[in-house]
RNA sequence: GGGGAUGUAGUGCAGCGGUCUAACGCGCUGGCCUGUCAAGCCAGAGAACGCGGGUUCGAAUCCCGUCAUCCCCGCCA
């Protein structure tokens, strides 16, 4: 028989009707006289009841039935006596009358439970996914990230979008992420890299003249994996000619507005919160606020300045964190905070209550009538260079948060950060692209490049959610004269310059249209759309944290021919 | 490369120096049961406690090493 309805979506309208459905076997329950058998598919669970079966032909099947082997049953389909009416489920007000039963397929005994949701070994989950797939919490997962990505593709065509596919087996350009690398076969001695992202061929399209460009893109980057982070992973890739900055933001405020109503039926007010970098060090301890919570960094240098406390007397900055009505004060378990951030790599904090204001009247006279210090508060403050002090506190107001449990003020916060700067300075010395060296300056930076590039700031945006980097994306440099000075402030040489971007700077002297564009983590949204601490929990096939594959025990060796065939030699 | 947590039946966990001949839930096996939906009741099988070494009269329990998983740092233009 052909199935006629999904198991899931038996519903009222069906009842009188015979039906055939086919799943896999989700629970029996054996009353002696009557049997009941939940069948599931895809779109959820049925009841099919079974009177009197041991005087049916199926009496033999029935008994012998296994939970995940695969059936058909048919028969009608009647309104629950009332009270036997389930309304925990969907198809709770009706049932199957089974009347025919057919083992499609059987099942040996399964590593682990599909129909009960509990936490698993991850190992044990990945090496079976395709069972854990099978339990309902991911395989809704799965079903919502294809409902997020249809949503998606239909908002970008709705707005006159191209969606074009770019190559992820490309030409390597240094600088960045770690790239996975593919010998050519045909040229010895050669590699390709897998793509990191669509970046240069997306600017190349409005060059081509598509105007406005997207795509659901692979990307690669031979980085350690981390909950939020793959070795491959996808993004919402997007470019736009002849656009400001705030089109671009406006765009991404109107997808994801769409999505949250969608998926999660709330009405994200727009247009977002806007923060620029410098503000959000200031204020939070990094670029990527949680503005969850109101909990912020308050500069108490001048403050300390005054105080006796020597070490804080003479920092170049002090800043700090008032923790409000903290619910332990011993001196044990404040220490926690001073392990906690040593365990960063920073020097510690020194805590100070209101208890202890005879040691330096006049500073907590300071402290009370500026910032409204009340006993019961805590002071956590932090000395040293500015920079690394604010980085310090930005990690302790996470601890803060987390160890107060300090209760959210909305359930999602969004914000943008701009005015990156576009140089950073790497632990070598090195002068560094924040964002990626494509990035435009703001206009009247240029000047600075030979006097003070780290300086510059950029034409770049990220967007955070509660505190997560979803994703970020700039305005592009299309003067091939600046790009040209880009490089060189890079560290690169001429001929290192035409080598790996010759085909950019040519391009970008054919007539570039101004553009510029975004790249959102397409695991991190669906990730924070489903609620999930992980991405792992939203990727059909991921990896493990070792970046090692169970289910198909990649990577494995290959044999000595093909090797040879790529002129590789293995070495230990 | 580093730090932290974890590793006990198929699975989720308890036990953290002797009473552990390792407990419990789920699952599994057999039996009973005509309305359940975390079905119920009865009976039963199943682990020498990740691996290696050590301490001890005695180790699942302590120590060292090692491996694996997860979280984090480094890394992620």
């Amino acid at each position: 028989m052909k199935r006629t309805v999904y198991a899931g979506n038996v519903h009222s309208i069906h009842v009188g009707e015979y039906i055939t459905i086919k799943g896999w076997v989700q629970k029996i329950r054996n009353h002696g006289g009557v049997l009941f058998i939940d069948v599931r598919d895809r779109e959820g669970v049925v009841q099919t009841v079974w009177h009197d079966f041991l005087s049916t032909v199926h009496a033999e099947l029935l008994l012998n039935i296994k939970p995940e082997e695969v059936v058909e049953i048919s028969g009608y389909v009647r309104r629950r006596p009332e009270e036997s009416i389930n309304y925990q489920i969907k198809t709770g007000e009706v049932e199957i009358l089974g009347s025919d039963i057919i083992r499609i397929s059987s099942t040996l005994p399964l590593p682990f439970e599909i129909s009960r949701e509990f936490q698993l070994d991850e190992l044990l989950r990945m090496k079976y996914r395709y069972l854990d797939l099978r339990r309902e919490s991911l395989n809704k997962n799965i079903i919502f990230r294809s409902k997020i990505s249809k949503l998606v593709r239909d908002f970008f065509h709705g707005n006159g979008f191209i969606e074009v596919e770019t190559p992820l087996i490309v030409k390597y350009t240094p600088g960045g992420a770690r790239n996975f690398l593919i010998p050519s076969r045909v040229f010895t001695g050669k590699f390709f890299a897998l793509a990191e992202s669509p970046q240069i061929y997306k600017q190349l399209l409005m060059i081509a003249n598509f105007d406005k460009y997207f795509q659901l893109s692979k990307c690669f980057r031979d980085e350690d994996p981390r909950s939020d982070r793959q070795i491959e992973f996808t993004q919402i890739d997007v470019e736009m000619s002849f656009i400001d900055q705030f089109e671009v933001m406006s765009l991404v405020e109107n997808l994801l507005g769409l999505l949250w109503k969608e998926i999660l039926d709330i009405d994200l007010p727009k247009p977002f919160k806007i923060i620029t970098y410098d503000e959000s060090i200031c204020r939070y301890g990094t670029d990527k606020p949680d503005l969850r919570y109101s909990l912020e960094v308050l500069d108490f240098t001048t403050i300390f300045q005054h105080s006796n406390i020597q070490y804080l007397k003479e920092a170049p900055f002090v800043g700090g964190i008032i923790c409000r009505n903290a619910s332990k004060t011993g001196r044990k378990y404040l220490q926690s905070y001073d392990e906690y951030l040593k365990s960063y790599g920073g020097k510690g904090v020194k805590v100070l209550k209101l208890d202890e204001q005879e040691k330096d009247p006049e500073l907590f006279t300071a402290l009370k009538t500026k910032y409204g210090m009340q006993p019961g508060d805590v002071l956590m403050v932090i000395g040293g260079e500015k920079y690394r002090s604010l980085e310090l506190l930005g990690l302790l107001r996470k601890k803060i948060i987390e160890v107060e449990k300090i209760l959210p003020d909305k359930e999602f916060e969004l914000v943008w950060v701009v005015d990156f700067p576009l140089f950073e300075l790497s632990k070598e010395g090195n002068i560094n692209s924040k964002h990626h060296p494509f990035t435009s300056p703001l206009v009247e930076d240029i000047p600075l490049f030979s006097t003070n590039p780290l300086k510059m700031r950029a034409q770049a945006y990220d967007i955070v959610i509660n505190g997560v980097e979803l994703g970020g994306g700039s305005l592009r440099i299309i003067s091939p004269d600046i790009q040209q000075e880009l490089f060189k402030t890079l560290g690169l040489s001429d001929k290192e310059i035409e080598e790996k971007f010759g085909f950019l700077l040519k391009a970008l002297s054919f007539g570039a249209p101004p553009h510029g564009g975004i790249a959102l983590g397409f695991d991190r949204l669906v990730a924070i759309l489903m609620g999930e601490e992980s991405i792992r929990e939203v990727i059909a096939f991921p990896k493990m944290t070792s970046t090692y594959d169970p289910l198909t025990d990649a990577p494995s060796e290959v044999e000595h021919q093909q090797l040879k065939n790529l002129h590789i030699k293995v070495e230990d």
